[in-house]
DNA sequence: TAGATTGTTAATCGATTAACAATC
DNA sequence: TAGATTGTTAATCGATTAACAATC
């Protein structure tokens, strides 16, 4: 039996989560109106070099040795998960599968999102055939588009339902999530009908940006150009 | 003649641009290694904004206008604006034509740069189809792949090429961007084969993050699902 | 000229890093 | 216990906002 093993048997979960006795998080964990955006943003990175480390079997890992993966401090990572709480122990480190689950829960992985594709598409096929989804726990439910000849046609195993149908859709299977990937000029009507059958989250790849000011409607705009453009802007040395 | 067509007619851009008599830029604007990443990271998004004023006819701007249109103060504007030496004038605001064509310029939408797009699955056939690359300047000259079933069909126009082919395609062609939609395995590989070829940006959808440290080579790790985890995180209430 | 709005400096705010006591 | 590493406070750094003189 290797010394982490030892470590992670000894470890349990009350201990290492650090609660008050009326079972609520530490006073440390600020409310979640609280964590600062640049916290959040970091969040899904964490997520990820996690995920690496316990599918490559580590048991644990401290804040610096998190800390040289990732090209951070290690004041940084124990500042962010502070946020929340805190999730590790003094003299060990933090448990990568506890730590993992905990980010997960605070990221809604374990919540089980169900999510639609608006738009079939070249970016909306790409999307619907990915497993970005299922490996953050979001289920894609249903995809929609209103055009004829793509309705009732198949796509990486969901049949393309008619853009008509998706409030009664939305509202039946309790969709959280609507994935815009239509033409800029539908987006705001579209946004707008969805909000209205209960959606709650819009990922828009339309390239306006779309501000709902409808309280409880979260939207992620998403400007892969930008991303572009970025890339170009550091192309360019001094002239 | 309205009025802003005659404020358009009597300003000339050597009135605009704040040169030395050298010709150089005007002293307030730093070298670009000195402009911090926070200000990069908006000025797509002014591109994009700028672009919409163009379109709609408008011609001159001011800061406290931009501001209120996009949800940001107009100190902001004016600090961005001046990291590259500022470009209005006092009493008139900003020509909007020529602070779009300025931007463009500091993000390299006038440089002409050649990309391929490397891995022709949905999401590199999504990407070959788009037009965000012809908006932004860049060119997109080839797409590849390894599989022999995919090479030599037509996407969007293009031949799919031989990856075995790509080194000698980049330097004959000059290819300055590699856009990754490969699987990750294959990710650190191509990356290293494609700077060895001359390419000098990577704009990476692999779900690694690639980190080469060769000198002279950027690296935009583009990571999708990222996006999607921060609207689900917001979508989680207070518990 | 008077009014408007920039460019730029100074003040504020927030985020990151450093340090160390707490504690496993 | 001694060593390690967190949680957390204090110090630093950078980014945003406010203010205003310059000037078109």
């Amino acid at each position: 039996m290797k010394k982490d093993e030892v470590s992670f048997k000894k470890i349990d979960e009350n201990t290492l989560l650090d609660k008050n006795d009326d079972g609520s998080l530490a006073d440390s964990a600020r409310s979640r109106s609280d964590v600062s955006k640049a916290v959040v943003k970091r969040l899904p990175r964490y997520f990820r070099y996690l995920r690496e480390l316990l599918l490559a079997g580590k048991n644990r890992v401290s804040s610096g040795e998190l800390a040289r993966m990732m090209g951070i401090t290690a004041s940084q990572i124990r500042q962010d998960f502070n946020c929340f709480g805190g999730f590790g122990q003094q003299g060990y480190g933090y448990n990568v599968s506890y730590l993992y689950r905990k980010i997960s829960e605070i990221l809604g992985v374990t919540m089980g999102y169900r999510a639609v594709i608006v738009g079939c598409g070249n970016l909306g096929r790409a999307l619907t055939g990915s497993v970005m989804f299922a490996k953050r726990g979001v289920e894609l439910c249903g995809i929609f588009d209103v055009n004829p000849k793509v309705i009732g046609t198949e796509i990486a195993g969901y049949t393309v339902g008619d853009m008509k149908d998706i409030e009664t859709f939305c509202r039946e299977k309790d969709i959280d999530i609507a994935i815009l990937t239509i033409p800029r000029d539908a987006a705001l009507d579209t946004a707008a009908r969805l909000a209205h059958a209960g959606v709650r989250g819009l990922w828009n790849f339309t390239n306006i940006e779309i501000n709902l000011s409808l309280p409880g409607v979260k939207v992620e705009n998403v400007h892969m150009g930008d991303s572009l453009m970025m890339l170009c802007y550091e192309l360019g040395g001094e002239e």
